[in-house]
DNA sequence: CTGAAAGCGCTTACAG
DNA sequence: CTGAAAGCGCTTACAG
């Protein structure tokens, strides 16, 4: 068989190695991977080679063999398209740039829930990653931590003992939101809660209401309404807010959904915003700059806690595998405050 | 120790699939890998096993054996966010499944354009995909072009010579939603035009067009406006078509932004949807799914569209290392009419 | 301390 | 259209 000449990409392999230095490829891999049962001469003569050509492992090779790609799974009901696929994006890019393999499952009822929980495992992941709202379900918390199974649970308002989280600080972010509107000028604000069973919801709500009262504010109930985190209840809230003899010059809507709904609502009516009404909302999903004027809001990274959630899965995993306790990593991811166009002082 | 089915970590491998599904590994593989040189037969009983087991490609193993990653360029410039995200996801998981790199670059003007059709070059991408509307740019086109990398355009509404596409078949699905809007008995029908810059908006127009022209029916000018694809130039349009004498009973919008502006409109203006005015779309982006009612609508599978730009793009790069002639592959993918809660027939 | 053998999961190249 | 064989680069498990 001809010799063939070393192409480009034929890459140093560790027989290269092994047969530069004159020694079995098992001395090279060990010299290579620091273990301690090689002769000091063995070790020079082997670090001597993998310097002269330059030997840079195969991690392929190396991971085939002691297979430790880690499988992530991501369980998910039913939140907002735009949300889930900005936080997919994350999660499969990270899992991607760390050789790692995900798999989705979606459930709706709480029996679909345990059939998902139940393929996942079946296909062998290590650990199991929960956007909202599956982050607070305690029936799916509690399943995974009885198997053992490494979660974590993200954009959640109350991180759980013993399990993971990846989330932004929704008191603080609400709060400086509701200071923005304080700074400029308005003191009649309305708040459309969201949904009860959210955890985030009740922060968001609590930050708004202590920020006011420290300005000196009792909020009338007849300025706050309930929603549901859907579009379709901002514009009932929305009209019952507006509705009212006393009419708040701006509204604080819980999220972008219900904060597009009240600009339509506003618009209806004639409003403009924001000249005529502040419309402000949370979250920064893509609806926010979908509606014109562009939407004033709390940025979210959604993206990028995607790609936290998967790397401190990985280290978790890495932990399990090695049996090292476990760590319960609580990362507070950075929120934004952007300013648009649906925020303006009131008009005087 | 009791004896475990499937370990964590011990993953179901090509050798299960080809066990479950009775055929030998290669033709799994074959499978797998969307090699057209199996029967319909075996496919379908392999994706059933895949499916069963939950079976994901071990990507040290394919990687170890192909040695070639192959790296794909996507270049954006501002499309929507909703849809990039939507894009990106199937790019990435198709990436991710066959073992490929991505690398994303995003421009703003035509110098920006260049410099980033520069860094990719440089960092050595074996080919590029456009999603709109650089897709349809005659200068990055041509300048792709000139260096011979292989392209792959998303979404455009005029396929080029010389350069693969993966779209829908925009005419057909205006032609589609204009026969649902007939067949539940309109005939003043409004529609609003896409940005004139992106050649499926001429492509939905013509279809509009040409099918009531088939149903015997004029569209006189007063029942179309000029939009732009944005929110904001949807509410401007709606508010045109709205305000004339004779107001149309249904609007078909050129995309699903513009019909939610439109929605917004008609709410504002007391209009009840659907039950006074028909609004439908065409894109099914989030957005649709966002506003209340929800929209009727044309959907583009644009996750899938990312995954089989992937997939083509890996195609032209393995014909072209291996000296086979380019194949410029234009896959048409399905559209689907999409009925919601926007639509119904015209008030009597 | 050192090495020969085997195999991780996958796909190429060949044969039918 | 389908499959048996071989091997990508590496390291585990065993034997000396």
């Amino acid at each position: 068989m001809p010799k063939r000449a070393r192409q480009a990409g034929n890459a140093v392999t560790i027989l290269d190695v092994a047969r530069h230095a004159g020694v079995s490829p098992m001395t090279a891999s060990r010299v290579i991977n620091d273990n301690p049962n090689v002769g000091e001469a063995m070790r020079e003569r082997v670090l001597a080679s993998v310097k002269t050509l330059g030997y840079r492992p195969n991690l392929a090779g190396r991971s085939l063999r002691t297979s430790s790609t880690a499988r992530i799974g991501v369980l998910y009901s039913n939140p907002s398209a735009a949300y889930l696929n900005q936080f997919m994006l994350g999660i499969l890019e990270q899992s991607s740039l760390s050789g790692s393999q995900v798999l989705i499952e979606k459930c709706s009822g709480i029996r679909s829930q345990r059939a998902a929980t139940q393929r996942l495992l079946d296909a062998g992941v290590d650990g199991v990653i929960l956007p909202p709202p599956l982050c607070d379900s305690a029936q799916t918390l509690q399943e995974l931590d009885e198997r053992q199974i490494p979660t974590i649970a993200v954009a959640t308002g109350a991180p759980q003992e013993g399990v993971g989280s990846v989330r932004i600080d929704d008191y603080q972010g609400a709060r400086a939101m509701t200071r923005y509107l304080l700074d400029l000028g308005h003191r009649d604000i309305g708040f459309i809660k969201g949904d009860p069973k959210h955890t985030p919801s009740a922060l968001r709500a609590a930050a708004f209401f202590d920020t006011m009262a420290e300005a000196g504010i009792q909020v009338p109930a007849e300025h706050v309404a309930q929603g549901m985190f859907t579009y379709r209840s901002g514009l009932a809230a929305a009209a019952e807010l507006l509705k009212r003899k006393r009419r708040p010059t701006a509204i604080f809507s819980s999220n972008d959904d219900m904060a597009a709904a009240t600009m339509a609502v506003a618009h209806g009516m004639g409003l403009r915003v924001p000249e005529e009404l502040t419309v402000v909302g949370f979250d920064d999903t893509p609806v926010a700059t979908t509606v014109w004027p562009e939407l004033t809001t709390i940025h979210q990274p959604v993206t990028a806690m995607g790609r936290t959630a998967v790397t401190l899965m990985l280290e978790e995993i890495r932990r399990n595998r090695s049996g090292r306790p476990k760590a319960q990593v609580h990362q507070v991811m950075k929120y934004t405050l952007v300013k648009r166009q649906s925020s303006a002082p009131p008009a005087r």
